[in-house]
DNA sequence: TAATTTGCCTAACAAGCGTTAGGTAAATCC
DNA sequence: GGATTTACCTAACGCTTGTTAGGCAAATTA
């Protein structure tokens, strides 16, 4: 009967330990803080939730899955390599400015995870990360991409998509759409062969 | 007469809150965690320092002196504005190697000094930031550049040169000339005015 | 309407935090 | 060689931390 159309609690604590792990760490994040958002006592985010570290897990593993899932959804619709490239950075930077505080909180905070849940996460990432690498190399094999270092590239392309929650402002100037068109071409000419002469 | 060729106990004290820092956070790391790396208990550390505060300034604000100075040092030696932005990655890019557990402190735990000093670090940064900006600004000046959004430009730039220190390794395949010379070219041909046709 | 569940409360816990006080042996200085 | 400084120690402080126990009123369910 519960259908849960609006927040529940739990998705309210979430969604303020989400901002405040961003502004301030998750180790400089306590508990109280979370719950003196949310007008509560500390103790009451118990009926709701198990441990701080499961709000870690919750967005970090929820990001994760959101970003995959995208990079899936890529590789089965398109089939050229400069197309399905476009679409991954496109996806990705949307994804992103969807919401920054939880994508912060995946970029940054994620060491504080707990040992085994970290290299679950890690693995999570590299799969990710692998994405990105199997697209150049398609591009490569393609003829239409310059060869490269896969690995090299791929965090360079990620490292310049990422830094986007630094200092995207949704109430900026450019859109999601437009930064990921932007980025898109800075990254393709970079990559494009250079066939001319 | 005390000349301190060898390293001071309080520089062995950062060396090692640099380390601690980038691994656990600056708020995951305890005055106990540094003292137990050194032997020593966590009340000694005060004979060397005044508070847990100061070393992470010590971190951050040393690196920005010397980031604005090879940047103050480009500016000086070089007028072309392609040479001007080569040095001034491949400086950034040896100076982030150089010390990557410094860098990511650096880069990443700033914002937990204290209100003044975080206001004064940003400062800082912006007037780095600035150089970059400028440079871009010249290069558009002498036509050698496209047109571009300078604060754009240079974040996206900066990010992809930041990323470097969650994956470089001192003993990897590549040496820090080489990942600036890379990074240079993969920027210039982004930047580079598309005269051709 | 009676029984159960939900969502919060107060109170408290054990552990960990940064830091200070005061002391002591060894090294250094005059 | 006596005085001072250095570099550490132990003990403790006041405070914050994540979390648990137990209770209680309101909402929900049967």
């Amino acid at each position: 009967m519960n259908t849960e159309v609006n927040t529940s609690r739990k998705e309210q604590i979430i969604k303020v330990s989400s901002r405040l792990f961003r502004e301030k760490g998750y180790m400089g994040t306590s508990m109280r803080d979370i719950a003196g958002e949310l007008d509560i006592e500390a103790a009451s985010l118990y009926s709701h939730i198990k441990s701080k570290d499961e709000i870690l897990e919750e967005i970090c593993f929820s990001k994760a899955d959101e970003l995959l899932k995208a990079m899936d959804e890529v590789n089965d619709i398109y089939f050229n390599a400069e197309e399905k490239l476009r679409m991954a950075v496109k996806a990705h930077v949307k994804i992103l400015c969807n919401d920054l505080d939880d994508s912060s909180v995946f970029l940054h905070e994620w060491r504080h995870l707990d040992k085994p849940r970290k290299e679950e996460f890690k693995m999570l990432r590299n799969r990710y990360e692998g994405g990105f690498r199997q697209i150049l190399q398609d591009g490569e094999e393609e003829n239409i991409f310059d060869t490269v270092d896969k690995k090299f590239a791929s965090l360079t392309i990620l490292s310049t998509l990422n830094w986007i929650t630094e200092w995207y402002k949704p109430d900026g100037p450019m859109t999601p759409e437009e930064i990921g068109e932007n980025l898109c071409n800075f990254i393709l000419t970079g990559l494009k062969k250079k066939s001319v002469l």
